[in-house]
DNA sequence: TGCGCAAATGTTAGCGCTAACATGTCGTGT
DNA sequence: ACACGACATGTTAGCGCTAACATTTGCGCA
């Protein structure tokens, strides 16, 4: 591990102060172009990399955020976690990746720790803390983003998708091809998304102008099995349904093998349609339509609207991407 | 953005000096323990959380590794990220994340980038670069591990999973359950991957004292099409074959579904294993025969290598790990 | 010719922490 | 009673950089 060259080597190297190879560096003020071109020069010739380490300490800004999502290895937070990195990188900040397994002491250690590393900001994927104790934890410390989470104060916004719109989405596409007695997989009661996805389908019924007397809810678990179920139960006892939303794709995805099993032919005697577009809804048979949360989106404008903070720039305080439909063959 | 506590003010309010705060932080040395408790309850009080960017300035270690990856939407990569961050947070260390998309351009940059950052190491995923560009980007600054990839010199070490014996795995157990004629669809030949799984493919087949003639072996696309195309043409020109090995999941996926529709029945016809172990594999039907890669384990030990090695603790400095068989309907 | 002002560069101090050395304070054994 | 050493604590300097102010240089213009 040789000796790293400093912002003196330059200095000395080119006969200026440091000073003056620090206005270089970072671009600043009025450096004589000769001089400017010289400094770099030595600069490329001895390989000079300045340490940000100790810019930071001067500075008071480590140009770094960090992203704390449950588990990098779901799909979901993964794409969330390439967006904020891609927005970071692009305006020259650093991320740092926190996953907390969905455990509140976890969670409150990866934010101290994150503070203790003096990032600029944080983006919280779905936290779990209460209100209370996360603005306890940062009280005005730190500068925090929240994603799929309501904004709460202190927070400098939130970013969510707008998931019950997602179903409306869905059922207005159902409605327009005609299909008029609909059934909803509605997930767990209680669980989380549940209420809100359920509140969009019913809105959306009622928007379309169709009975919500008509429309069938069935609690289901969030599983593939969950679907399996739901669905063999709709098909025996509502055989007169002709679409079926699902909570999410693995319970559409369970639907679909419920309806092989049971002789139904999908979409012809019924539509169905999941909500999340995972990898796997474009390769089940026949493939899924569903519709897709911008997850790369949330990723990308919650660090976006961190950095706009942090820079002073205006900013939204909520935002609500809109989810978009993908229109496949289980519900043409 | 309020004033943060410094190691001044604990000193300044338990009448200490600030070495003494130091030394309770870092449990170092011999502190009184009546002294350490009244700095320590301090601490509480105040608040106070150390500033590791000063820290590291003055330690010259930043307790921070870079992760390079192409994409950490890649289910892959996310795995072996979120095994490098468990171990790195097991040990103290925080984890920056980087995606270069497999460009070599991103991947200079982010290796550059990180080394401003004054990581104390870098692991490296399957890295593209040449091994001279990697050395001359190095050159003994940083510490680093490669994943996916041989050991090059100045590297700390290696870690990678036996890919060759994963394919030697599914050979040998279907081999076991009795069928003798054995095809591979073997992906693109000069792809990444193609060279060492086939070899491991005609090593297990000699190994079994198979005929090497007898086995038959497809070059496909590496996606989903590519092992419909390759099951199509097998069960029309090969139909005395009994397993077919895929080049990975997805080329079996789409192998199976070729089977569905040629009416090939599986595996009572035609055993079908793939390589990889995607969600997906257990979620099609039937529920496919596959090579577990320790995706997770390769970044846990990549990271603890590097620890160790940070440590100047003794360390292995190429790890090849085991892939797993996991045995599901598609070839029982 | 010299004044004044802007551009270019230098100087000083300090970010918050720790390494290394310096000093102080006991109890102990003779 | 005193010297010694072990433990406890303090002092000094510096990590590499930048902010803020200080100084120098060059140039236009009266």
């Amino acid at each position: 591990m040789r000796q790293r060259i400093t912002i003196a080597d330059v200095a000395r190297e080119a006969g200026v102060s440091t000073q003056t190879v620090s206005r270089v560096v970072n671009n600043k003020d009025s450096v004589r172009p000769e001089t400017r071109r010289a400094v770099l020069e030595v600069i490329e010739r001895l390989g000079y990399q300045p340490n940000s380490v100790a810019r930071s300490l001067a500075t008071n800004r480590t140009l770094t955020l960090g992203v704390v999502v449950s588990d990098i290895s779901n799909p979901y937070f993964a794409d969330v976690v390439r967006g904020a990195e891609d927005a970071a990188r692009e305006r020259g900040y650093h991320v740092f990746l926190c996953n907390t397994d969905q455990d509140l002491q976890r969670e409150v250690e990866a934010i101290r720790a994150l503070q203790g590393r003096q990032v600029d900001g944080v983006v919280l994927c779905s936290p779990r803390l209460p209100e209370e104790e996360l603005m306890e934890l940062f009280q005005g410390r730190q500068e925090f983003v929240l994603v799929g989470r309501e904004w709460i104060e202190n927070a400098v916004g939130s970013v969510r998708s707008d998931s019950a719109g997602g179903v409306g989405l869905v059922v207005e596409h159902m409605v327009t091809r005609g299909l008029r007695k609909l059934a909803f997989a509605a997930g767990r009661p209680g669980g989380p998304g549940h209420r809100i996805r359920l509140a969009g389908f019913k809105e959306a019924i009622r928007a379309a102008g169709l009975d919500i007397e008509s429309a069938v809810i069935l609690p289901c678990a969030t599983g593939h099995a969950g679907g399996y179920q739901a669905a063999s139960e709709l098909i025996e006892k509502h055989p007169d349904v002709e679409g079926l939303i699902c909570f999410n794709d693995l319970v559409a995805i369970g639907a679909l093998r419920a309806c092989v099993e049971h002789g139904v032919r999908v979409p012809e005697e019924l539509a169905v349609a999941g909500i999340g577009d995972i990898a796997l809804a474009s390769l089940v048979q026949p493939q899924l339509t569903t519709v897709s949360h911008p997850r790369h989106g949330l990723g990308v404008q919650a660090v976006s609207m961190l950095i706009d903070h942090l820079s002073g720039k205006e900013h939204e305080r909520e935002i609500l991407l809109k989810p978009e439909l993908i229109v496949r063959a289980s519900a043409p």
